[in-house]
DNA sequence: TATTGTTATACTCTATAACTATA
DNA sequence: TATAGTTATAGAGTATAACAATA
């Protein structure tokens, strides 16, 4: 329980670029990391009118056309609800097909249309470029590392990178 | 435009515990990180009532007491009118108090009362090993080092880390 | 006029719950 | 009974806008 060398570390730190002080804990740069990375894919989502999200499921049903839409939903880490008004707004946009199964009639099978490949194939050069864009601010060396390193903290804790984990109880009591 | 050796690389990546196959990019795992440390966090804040950004103004407080509410709202990343609404709920549960600067009659100084104090003294344990068990994922050497590759991912890119950066624009042209 | 803070409103994300169809 | 998907509702997070007080 002595101190070790790696909680020496301050928590406090101020940012380089004359930025407020910052704590330096893994939520609180969590969140701002996620702010980063949205507003960059936001740069190239926004004039399309689609979110992070939609351009999730228009590259994973690219990649894996035919997923049904649990599947779906579980790939990209949110909920079966949440996968059906995400594909309701790409269908009706005419970017995506839901196709029954035939051998189990319950589930849809997600795949691109044409004009979804296209748009998906249109954007990933941006998206691309905008990924990339934030990790140079890490040493060449080390990009491909931190990327790793955050599959491993998320692969870790599976069982908490799901929907709902974090969600507060509800505070009002339920109809009965 | 030929390929490099960090760009080779898949996208896609399967999950150790046998979770389904993620994309191996910055804002894919930037969401589900923020999942795992939510989820983390909430294990500890749930029981009180609290969100992770109530318990970073009281984090702030504790450690710089006397910000102003603009000060306060841009260490956490968050805005002006957030901070307000987070304060009315600490203020109104006594963990914190707001003080008329009597220099500038138009700000208020953020301070923890008594039981603030007591309160985040008491969660700060919970909190640490939380945040703490976040990183045994990963190797013992590579841990603050990942913590440093994300601030300077932050402050590198500070335009990006604030709030409403990556706010999709009206969609729904304005009242006139 | 500019800034601090407040209040009202609204949108995104994403959940919980209840429901239908199918297995 | 269990699962895939839908729909309705809700709540957290967090924005925009308009306003009041103060500078």
């Amino acid at each position: 329980m002595a101190r070790q060398s790696d909680r020496d570390r301050p928590v406090r730190v101020v940012t380089a670029a004359g930025g407020a002080p910052m704590r330096r804990v893994p939520i609180a740069l969590a969140r701002r990391f996620l702010q980063v990375c949205a507003a960059v894919a936001a740069e190239t989502l926004q004039p399309e009118d689609l979110g992070p999200l939609h351009f999730a499921v228009l590259a994973h049903a690219s990649e894996e056309p035919g997923l049904d839409q649990v599947a779906l939903a579980s790939r990209i880490g949110i909920d079966r609800n949440s996968i059906s008004l995400l594909l309701d707004h790409l269908e009706r946009r005419g970017l995506v097909v839901r196709d029954v199964d035939e051998t189990d009639r319950r589930a849809r099978r997600i795949s691109l249309t044409r004009a979804g490949a296209a748009l998906h194939e249109r954007l990933r050069p941006a998206m691309r470029a905008g990924q990339r864009a934030i990790l140079t601010a890490l040493p060449a060396a080390e990009r491909e590392k931190f990327l790793d390193h955050l599959v491993l903290i998320v692969s870790a804790h599976a069982a908490y990178a799901k929907p709902g984990a974090a969600r507060r109880k509800r505070r009002t009591a339920r109809k009965e």
